[in-house]
DNA sequence: TTGACTCCCATAATATCCCATGATAATCCA
DNA sequence: TGGATTATCATGGGATATTATGGGAGTCAA
């Protein structure tokens, strides 16, 4: 159980908290740390969540650039200035803040959805719309993708 | 024998539970798992599944891509939203995500399909149709495809 | 006080654990 | 070899654990 795997839509109750999935908290667990990392997304009105790792592999990949020290100090406000770290309770929960909320136009319930070594929040009626571009998009590609389809045998072979 | 090989049909029970093939667990414990991976087939109205081995090469196509590239978001949304991770219990059953049973079309039946380093779950009703369909294909194109010996298919006996 | 934020407990739905059974397949042995 | 004993397997079902979620009570700061 090591990467983010899956989709699940949880409801943000009254006092404005949301259930991180427990598949996810086994995850995060498993890196170290009872809580998330979210930030908003560059590309699209979701937030992205990860875990230490995926903290630790933005900040490497900061300093790996060997930018001038002013540069690093733009990128790295840009990537962190918004990030939260969240640690969530016995129950699973945490609050979210409120210009990740806005950025990514929650309402009352929210989908989580594993990207593999990271995972992104979305409100669920927006995400359907990108997924069914994504899906789209993916089987136009899916020579591209990797073993997944490819190495379907021929449907001759099947038996 | 470490590949997915022949087909079972298995029943899903009144709790929602089904039964991994016996020989399909062999594979995937050799693979280090006692579970499997589960995700909708991108061309089919079926189930893909495997075991570590395949979400190894899924995870490692995407690994080689850039952090923040904004293609990237799409495509692991493609590989992971729909992917669930479902280990079986001590009699080797799992129950299966509503969203997979639909895209699948699964009543109160399943059949396993062996298909190498993978294998598919499909409705046995219109996995049957869809043999049917590929067999009279092949035989249409029998003069392209050469032998004929080589694309025969057994006639099967579903339920 | 009020509001925001914890921690803690309650609950309903679901998932999982554990044991039982019948059927089939594999093994053994006189 | 053939018949009996064991294993293995798919499946049913009761008991238990987990999960998401609602809500009460305590803490802290303004």
């Amino acid at each position: 159980m090591k990467i983010f795997l899956s989709s699940a839509v949880n409801k943000i109750d009254a006092k404005g908290r949301i259930s991180i999935p427990a598949s996810f908290r086994n995850v995060l667990e498993f890196q170290g740390y009872s809580g998330v990392y979210l930030f908003p997304s560059f590309t699209s009105s979701a937030i992205d969540g990860g875990g230490l790792e995926l903290i630790n592999q933005i900040s490497e990949s900061v300093e790996r650039m060997q930018l001038f020290a002013e540069e690093t100090d733009a990128l790295s406000t840009a990537l962190f200035a918004d990030t939260y770290s969240l640690s969530y309770d016995q129950d699973g929960r945490i609050s979210l803040p409120e210009s990740l909320i806005e950025h990514a136009n929650l309402k009352d319930k929210a989908i989580f959805v594993g990207q593999g070594r990271k995972f992104q929040v979305w409100n669920p009626y927006h995400f359907k719309e990108f997924k069914e571009k994504v899906r789209a998009k993916a089987l136009e590609n899916r020579n591209l993708i990797g073993p997944v389809e490819n190495n379907r045998m021929k449907p001759e072979e099947i038996d």
